[in-house]
DNA sequence: ACCTGAACACCGTTCAAGT
DNA sequence: ACCTGAACACCGTTCAAGT
């Protein structure tokens, strides 16, 4: 038994990453198994592996998608205000980061669920999503510094970044130790971005 | 057929956590499993559950002897030597808390793999073993707030110890965009001790 | 050519039944 | 009282066999 041809090759690939990016909202990273997914788009399993290689595949793919749109985020006006002033516009994006973690949850803890396979190295088509996202900070930091301090800019990008994720990723998964009572994300980034910038211009780097 | 008794219930709970640890340690998070762990101490699946609510009441337990080890880390005089400054010791920390999570990479990654059901509140006793790492740090910042200061320097302590698990955990998962080649944890967290030391006295901080 | 569905090798968890 | 082992309800993945 078999053939139905009810949807192309295309039409089907779409069609499963649409429904695995609905389980994963409705039920989480563990809501999105191979068998859910084909009860759920009329197929049997096996057909799922006709379009993609594996599971792990399509995990790739759903969190490609969470990195789009998070980029579409960090890029979009709100954080890159002309009349404001750098450091205005980095607490902006903190705060921009802190929401998308909070709204796209599921995906968002997806996104560093490493039970993947060891270490595998990440695809070049993905890390350059990665990458995009430290983009938007560094044209905030690039006016700060000079042509030849674009290392040093790209450092504090990667220390602001690292930074403002650290901080929102334990308080969302209960990791940090509660100060008054609630979370106090907004003051702290704030706190952190203001100290930072404050020192980034004096403090040495090491030379590579 | 049952009633075994090789092992009183203390000596099983031992050997079932010794057990799990060597599993994690040799296969990683993923390798401990009910089976598996079953078969490598010679009881049958269900014996574990005599003993633990569940797998995951497990793995809290392992996260829970890694945290000590890290405590032990932490709060070494190594990274507490009254000859050097403050900024010295904290660096050193830093260094630590990379080391660790290299050294022992199966078991700090499984610290934060969060695909545990829901956000279920972290229990009392396993929240305590977090917040004493955070005290270690503390220590180190204490002396250079004043006595009315110590909300701020709670918050500088979160701040740098987010900061530097931010840095050590995009690296570490190949979540940062390479800066010259290889990886720069060493003097990203360098630099941003510097500059947030410099800058975290004269930086507002938020009333509360 | 495309899809099925059974099969293989696994999971966590429960619980009646044995000793 | 303690432990077993079969059972239940799941996994990801493969592949011979059908249309």
């Amino acid at each position: 038994m078999a053939r139905r041809k009810d949807h192309t090759r295309e039409e089907l690939k779409n069609l499963i990453l649409e429904m695995s990016w609905r389980l994963v909202g409705k039920e989480g990273p563990q809501g999105l198994t191979a068998r859910r997914l084909a009860d759920a788009i009329g197929y049997a399993p096996g057909t799922i592996y006709n379009v993609f290689p594996s599971m792990d595949a399509l995990y790739l793919q759903v969190n490609a998608r969470t990195l789009d749109l998070l980029h579409g985020v960090l890029a979009s006006p709100a954080c890159h205000d002309a009349k404001k002033t750098p450091v205005q516009n980095m607490k902006k994006m903190a705060q921009l980061y802190r929401s998308f973690a909070q709204d796209m949850r599921p995906y968002w803890l997806m996104l560093f669920s490493h039970d993947l396979p060891e270490t595998r190295e990440v695809e070049p088509w993905y890390q350059e999503k990665i990458d995009r996202l430290f983009t938007s900070l560094e044209i905030l930091l690039a006016p700060t510094f000079s042509g030849k301090q674009q290392r040093k800019m790209k450092m504090a990008a990667r220390i602001l970044w690292a930074s403002t994720h650290g901080l929102c990723f334990l308080e969302e998964t209960g990791k940090m130790p509660k100060l008054d009572g609630e979370s106090a994300f907004e003051s702290m980034a704030n706190y952190l971005i203001d100290s930072f910038v404050i020192g980034m211009k004096t403090a040495p780097v090491a030379q590579e």
